[in-house]
DNA sequence: TTGAAAGCGCTAACAT
DNA sequence: ATGTTAGCGCTTTCAA
């Protein structure tokens, strides 16, 4: 299994050889600037027909190198687990590729060391632009990029040392709460025990998220011991919603969840007392078609994947300089399931 | 932002300057293989120091030329949006880095030109290996790599020219199936009226779990009309599944779903309809947290994503060729929701 | 209309 | 113990 040095691939000297020419003509051939060198056409012809028989492929990194362009794009997130995510890799690669540029999607898994280190490698192989998405406190990382002159902008989550393309956290988290807040009312809830679940104390996205939550229910006085920014794990969601299930009445009406991550840990919970469903109503930020489905109802905010990752693209190819800046793109009110029927 | 040409990237030569040496003692020492030549430690240290004042960080394409050695591991995957896919590209991320390999995973859409196109970009690239997961026919790919002399193979879906690595899908969907049958009979349906639902026709997975299937349920006559392998699409499962709950009575009382893409069509019918939860059980192969909260009786079947990969990697590893290997991975029974209970 | 030659940044014999 | 040199495969200027 091991490469087969025999079959070595073959490059422009093989097929200058082959076609009787020189390899600096079959590079000219090949780029299609042969036109403008009035090269022959016979010549021309006998180049390409040498090339494929020889099943030749240009050597990118050669010409790269020679080029010092790599046609490499770089992206960085932290994982494909979830619809956000594997959205804005797959609109990365479809928007790069259109660019003439082969996509290089790296996951971090959140982890401080490998953000590092994703980005060192990007960078040592040349990569013409990165973005980096949903790290918090992505300085370091601009700086890095900066430091070897590369283009970079923060997706998801901002940084002050490069441009940042974000989602209007704030706006879709008040709509979703206020949506919220009127169906806990229909069912004859208190809103007031609405809880706000997941997420990072600190982190740009939930404070954002947890300042329209306030905004959205400024009207009255809100329970503080509902809201925990207890981090994207699923299991400690789980716990946490699981040990809210056991105190029976003082369940939520309502959950602002933070994240469909944190969802997953409310699913798990679900499963084993089907009657939450009945007792509470969801909101969530971020949107998945099984979530959506659950048998309780859940409105959730999808973000715009295709205009986040295209205003990243636009914030690299302008001309100016433009570290402060920062784009934001409205997310929309996906699912609304079951909202406003006042039965569940 | 423009990438900042004034500051330029900074090379061997920069170092050697800096340092009042040349760029082979430089190399010798960013290489480690100093020791061996027994370089002066005063000189390796102004060498390191040099090299860090300026911010040096090797050009992995001109080593990599130099070399002919790219570094970069290649995989082509259909989609990130299920976990199944998502898990692979993450592990396969994480085995590469593991080997001082730069993964690079790139996403097909299922769409045989893309197909093509990503692997002829990777190949361009010089990737060292290359994986080619949930290809239906991946031949031409596998002969592309044998011709660049690179080594290949097949994950999910096997083909004849490289090596392949699959899930026990027929024992696996067995193992489904059974579990469906006695949950069906437990409740008081007619286990023939179990359908089998998506995948394609033809494709390797999707036979060899109908295969499993139709060997679980041997026992009595099934009804044919309800074995449609209908794609991968959730909106034609979703159109399927809902004619027939308009059949009323004539809903099947189980389902053996055949990929989670097909499952979501499920779900999006359930949310209209939730009596259907009551009426029917499902088996699925693959895995979401979401969907195994769904509140319908469900089983789940999870591939064993790290055992996939390491497989792969194995079978890249191997000195003697083997076009012909198939190495079988067994899937894991993940969730039994609310099996066995006979009332759903 | 085409070929020779230089050089992108790096490594590794081979000299010294 | 360290420097010189010759390429890896490609593009592009310049000369012919």
């Amino acid at each position: 299994m091991r490469k087969r040095e025999d079959r070595a691939r073959s490059t422009i000297y093989d097929i200058a050889k082959r076609a009787g020419t020189s390899a600096s003509t079959v590079s000219l051939v090949l780029n299609g600037s042969w036109q403008r060198y009035r090269i022959n056409s016979d010549t021309a012809a006998r180049v390409r027909e040498a090339a494929d028989a020889l099943g030749y492929r240009t050597n990118q990194r050669a010409r790269g190198l020679r080029l010092s362009r790599s046609s490499l794009a770089g992206m960085a997130i932290p994982h494909y687990r979830n619809r956000f995510f594997a959205g804005l890799a797959e609109e990365f690669e479809a928007q790069a590729r259109s660019r003439g540029l082969c996509p290089v999607v790296v996951s971090t898994q959140r982890d401080r060391a490998t953000e590092r280190f994703v980005i060192e490698t990007l960078l040592a192989q040349q990569v013409e632009m990165v973005i980096v998405a949903g790290v918090d406190r992505p300085d370091i990382l601009n700086e890095l990029c900066a430091l070897a002159g590369i283009a970079c902008v923060n997706l998801d989550l901002p940084g002050s040392k490069a441009p940042s393309v974000v989602s209007d956290n704030r706006g879709g988290a008040r709509r979703l709460t206020t949506i919220l807040v009127d169906e806990v009312r229909a069912r004859g809830g208190d809103p007031s025990q609405i809880a706000f679940v997941g997420g990072n104390s600190g982190e740009y996205a939930t404070e954002e998220r947890l300042a329209g939550f306030r905004e959205a229910t400024a009207g009255f006085a809100l329970d503080e011991s509902r809201v925990l920014r207890c981090g994207y794990s699923p299991a400690t969601a789980e716990a946490l919603i699981e040990s809210w299930a056991r105190q029976g009445d003082g369940f939520p009406p309502g959950i602002f969840v933070n994240s469909i991550t944190a969802c997953e840990g409310f699913a798990a919970v679900l499963r084993r007392r089907l009657e939450l469903g009945q007792r509470t109503s969801l909101a969530c930020f971020d949107w998945d078609p099984f979530a959506a489905s659950l048998p309780v109802p859940i409105a959730m905010m999808r973000q715009d994947v295709d205009r986040l990752i295209g205003a990243c693209f636009e914030l690299i190819e302008r001309e100016e300089p433009c570290e402060a800046a920062m784009i934001t793109v409205e997310p929309t009110l996906e699912i609304v399931s079951a909202f406003g029927t006042a039965a569940g």
